[in-house]
DNA sequence: TCCTATGTTGTATG
DNA sequence: ACATACAACATAGG
């Protein structure tokens, strides 16, 4: 389920935890979640460390300790994090649970699409420190996606939207969303849109992060009937601005809902 | 049984 | 080297 607003939902399920002591790490070691770590240094690293403080950046989640190392969780498609009583029982999509005294601080992932990651030393990893600014920050410009646009000017615009690398932490139903109220064809070439549409392409990223963190970031509520959020996966759904049929369809290896009402397709040349 | 799924990555092709 | 397209990953639920 997790795009940006969800992560950081997901990430705040450990807070309970932030300031304890990890007396005991549980991993299901066969798990593909753990295909890029070291369990024996994860586990050595970890045991009896304090857990300090977490950050999210995109889809990524970091947690820190009172100690060197940096335990990074990703959600991919199925993940979610949760903290439980100490004597919960242990699931078989339960992948990695940190014991404290007072809680079970618990990774769970059925489909196993996630990753934990673990690096030691002092200096921040790639997977981290390579992350591009968030949507919401002062870095990310009209300049930057339009210099990004251009580089992927033959790629549908819904498919440039899934690219970390520029648009960290949107997901499936965030550009959908971000197309809609833009007013873009999700099919548009990415090098075809005017400078006017792609000031209002970044305005509506910045408009859907900030509102979608409001609002699922906290409490995981859904979205309001106003947004497409809520109609785009049911069948019959309407476009709430316009009311025409909402359309569904394959763009860029990803179902995409539209309001063809709303957003048209130019011709190109 | 068959279809779908809020993600990333490896590989092939141009 | 760079951009693009798509299969593969693994499981659950309708």
């Amino acid at each position: 389920m997790p795009e940006l607003a969800e992560v950081e939902y997901f990430r705040k399920r450990w807070d309970p935890g932030l300031g304890a002591v990890i007396h005991r790490v549980h991993v299901h070691p066969q798990a593909r979640v753990f295909r890029r770590v070291s369990i024996p240094d994860l586990i050595r690293a970890l045991t009896s460390a304090r857990l300090t403080v977490s950050e999210s950046a995109g889809k990524q989640m970091l947690f820190r300790t009172d100690r060197e190392g940096w335990l990074g969780i990703h959600l991919g498609m199925t993940g979610s994090l949760e903290h439980r009583p100490v004597d919960a029982p242990i699931g078989r999509a339960d992948h990695l649970v940190l014991e404290q005294r007072e809680r079970q601080l618990v990774f769970i992932d059925p489909r196993m699409f996630g990753a934990v990651k673990f690096s030691s030393g002092r200096e921040a990893p790639v997977w981290w420190s390579s992350i591009p600014p968030a949507i919401l920050s002062d870095d990310f410009t009209v300049g930057a996606v339009t210099e990004f646009l251009t580089r992927r000017g033959k790629a549908p615009i819904k498919a440039v939207l899934l690219m970390q690398e520029r648009f960290p932490g949107v997901g499936n139903w965030m550009a959908d969303e971000i197309l809609w109220r833009a007013a873009i064809h999700p099919k548009a070439k990415a090098g075809g849109l005017s400078p006017a549409e792609i000031r209002t392409l970044h305005r509506e990223c910045r408009w859907v992060a900030r509102h979608a963190l409001r609002i699922i970031g906290n409490t995981f509520e859904d979205p309001p009937s106003s947004w497409l959020f809520p109609h785009r996966w049911e069948d019959g759904g309407r476009c709430p601005r316009t009311g025409v049929l909402l359309k569904r369809e394959d763009v860029g290896g990803r179902t995409t809902c539209w309001s063809p009402a709303r957003q048209t397709l130019r011709e190109a040349k």
